[in-house]
DNA sequence: CCCGGAACCTGAAGGC
DNA sequence: TGCCTTCAGGTTCCGG
């Protein structure tokens, strides 16, 4: 579920609480979301280890430790990170527990999360694009990086080799913010569009910071609260539900099989719009 | 290279 | 109530 603005509201939200604890214990519950090393590895060299920082990339977590290495997750569709949470859970994955005695909890209804404990924390995020809340990340990066690409404007969003961090919430809502048909080939945006576009992921994604995430399932705060960050989205996420602008039907679409909701008249460049809006005879 | 589809997993929600 | 289908905020692999 959680996008690069939830994974920076759990990033903030636990630097402070976790900095300079040690790891004391460790549990592995779900054996297989531990991707590197070995399992039983993964466990010997965590314990022991303080952890000196936790930074994000993109969707990715990194808790930088005082051997060197970095212990890096990905919470994928369902994983949540809880601290000191109280109430029983039936999906607790992981348990990390430290030598203050606080333990944090890796839940993960799915099985989808993935850890892993490495050297070279490239050989893990290395391979992302730019964060889009970085200072490389400007118009004139994102024109280029449109630039000749046919695919949907959607998929090239959702393509973490090229920028990292939206998912498919945030994306559906830059497009419509921007009012951008989602599968627009990305070579086909004027300058105007890119603009808009840019500023319109920017913005969505400091407004989920700002409110730290967005909860429309089960998203939870490391503190087990919900962000606030879904009652300031636009797109209504229900086929028919009238666009908040125009009162338009909502229009659902599967785009590289993800869910896709979008105004088919204020993103206008649906196959319909296109037709009608051309002159048919002369 | 591009794309669609399936796989990895479970649980919630909707239709009947 | 219960059964069945569909969907879910991600990533990766495989075949055409």
């Amino acid at each position: 579920m959680p996008e690069l603005p939830e994974i920076e509201t759990i990033r903030r939200e636990l630097l402070p609480k976790i900095i300079g604890r040690r790891f004391a214990g460790v549990s592995l519950n779900w054996p297989k979301a531990v991707r590197q090393p070995a399992a039983e590895e993964f466990r010997r060299r965590l314990v022991g280890q303080a952890i000196c920082g936790l930074e994000r990339r993109g969707k990715y977590l990194i808790f930088h430790l005082s051997s060197g290495e970095a212990l890096i997750l990905h919470l994928r569709m369902s994983g949540l990170l809880l601290l000191n949470y109280p109430e029983p859970d039936r999906h607790i994955r992981a348990s990390f527990c430290f030598d203050d005695g606080s333990r944090l909890i890796f839940s993960d209804p799915r099985k989808l999360g993935a850890m892993w404990l490495v050297n070279d924390e490239d050989s893990v995020v290395g391979g992302l694009g730019p964060e889009p809340l970085g200072t490389s990340f400007t118009p004139q990066f994102l024109g280029e990086l449109l630039r000749g690409r046919s695919a949907p404007i959607k998929a090239v969003l959702l393509d973490q080799r090229l920028i990292a961090g939206i998912g498919n919430i945030y994306a559906d809502e830059a497009l419509f913010r921007a009012q951008i048909h989602p599968q627009k080939s990305a070579r086909d945006l004027s300058e105007d569009e890119v603009r808009r576009l840019y500023a319109a992921i920017r913005e969505v994604l400091e407004s989920g910071i700002a409110h730290k995430g967005a909860t429309m399932r089960n998203f939870r705060r490391p503190n087990g609260q919900r962000g606030d960050a879904h009652c300031f989205f636009k797109v209504p996420r229900g086929k028919g539900r009238p666009c908040p602008v125009c009162g338009t039907p909502i229009e659902r679409i599967a785009l590289r099989g993800r869910g896709t909701y979008f105004c088919p008249r204020c993103q206008g460049g649906s196959l319909t719009a296109m037709l009608s809006a051309t002159p048919l005879t002369s």
